[in-house]
DNA sequence: TATGGTCTAGACTGATTGGTCCAATAATGA
DNA sequence: TCATTATTGGACCAATCAGTCTAGACCATA
């Protein structure tokens, strides 16, 4: 599944994907990623000419690529959308337990804390929402814009609090959120 | 209402909390903070013996506290629970329109960018989610402690959204979010 | 007015930062 | 084979980083 010999740019990109993603921008210096990607600084400036701040855009690109992957991967075996939002949800939270850089959502260390501006973020964002209002109405799903936006919401909130709190479970239970006892007056 | 002549350690304390909610603990440097505290290095290191680490610390604390007054704030003179959920979503969207670092949820930018320790930060937002509860319980709401979890994960996930998308509301709206058009199936 | 503790002021330091540069090497195509 | 380009390797640099240190200002109380 994986390159067995990738080349230096993607050992890079990935690299900047693992360490940004979990300590974010300015929490990650050129060494650690030359360190953890085993590349001398040459190489960096050369696939990325503008350094650091080339280097996360890629990165948020690619984690942004990997989220749509998992949203299509969580959807197109489900029965319903409920239960595809049940699957994505257990999907993040087995790789929440898995791997420490999926502790934190790519949204806050990726989108928010870098070099992106914020319209670009906003962008790859929308890019996730749209792929699971896709879903919703492939799937019949009862609103699937409104829905899709809840989720993501709620998500990306549940997501923070499992982060904080050190458990998948927020992250895992997200779905049960969807819902609540009091409704707001109209 | 404000202090009109604050101590250089409160105007140490009050720029943390602008600086690292607005930019994050590793995004803020120390000459950052005391040029906006308009104090030298001497007093920063003589009130704050460990620097950037223990005021950051005590930022966090206070921006905690901050939180805790909005809560209050909000449900005091509220007729019901959701009232004044909604009123909370209002004040912070407010502030969100009016100062910049209020752009970011503290719990992004103070609690989890920073030294404090996983669990620290989880005692001070849960400090926020317990102090819901009481709200929730004074004014009889359907189900206070589930609710006030829920309050708090959609709150987090809105504040990201709006930051994202440079608009507050997001933020403003999310009483609307907690409900759902799709009920999981239990 | 003395005295002692608190606080301010900012020069200074060593480490680390992101980035530049160029020689050496590998890969590519004529 | 040779010439050209792409890539690597790492020494080097200026700027910035957080933090130390000490001289003196300030402010109580005696």
């Amino acid at each position: 599944m994986a390159d067995p010999t990738p080349s230096t740019r993607d050992r890079l990109i990935h690299s900047g994907v693992t360490l940004f993603q979990e300590r974010g921008f300015h929490g990650t210096s050129v060494a650690d990623i030359l360190t953890a990607a085993q590349a001398p600084k040459g190489s960096l400036y050369h696939h990325f000419p503008a350094g650091k701040a080339d280097l996360a855009r890629a990165a948020a690109h690619l984690a942004s690529d990997l989220m749509l992957d998992i949203i299509a991967r969580a959807y197109d075996p489900a029965e319903d959308f409920s239960g595809g939002t049940v699957r994505m949800c257990e999907k993040l939270a087995r790789l929440f337990e898995r791997q420490a850089h999926w502790r934190a959502c790519p949204v806050q260390t990726l989108f928010l804390d870098g070099p992106l501006d914020r319209a670009e973020g906003e962008r790859l964002l929308q890019s996730w929402i749209d792929a699971t209002q896709a879903q919703g109405l492939r799937l019949h799903g009862p609103a699937p814009l409104t829905d899709a936006q809840r989720i993501w919401a709620t998500l990306i909130g549940c997501w923070t609090f499992a982060r904080i709190r050190g458990d998948a479970a927020p992250l895992r239970n997200m779905p049960d959120l969807l819902t609540l006892g009091e409704t707001r007056s109209a």
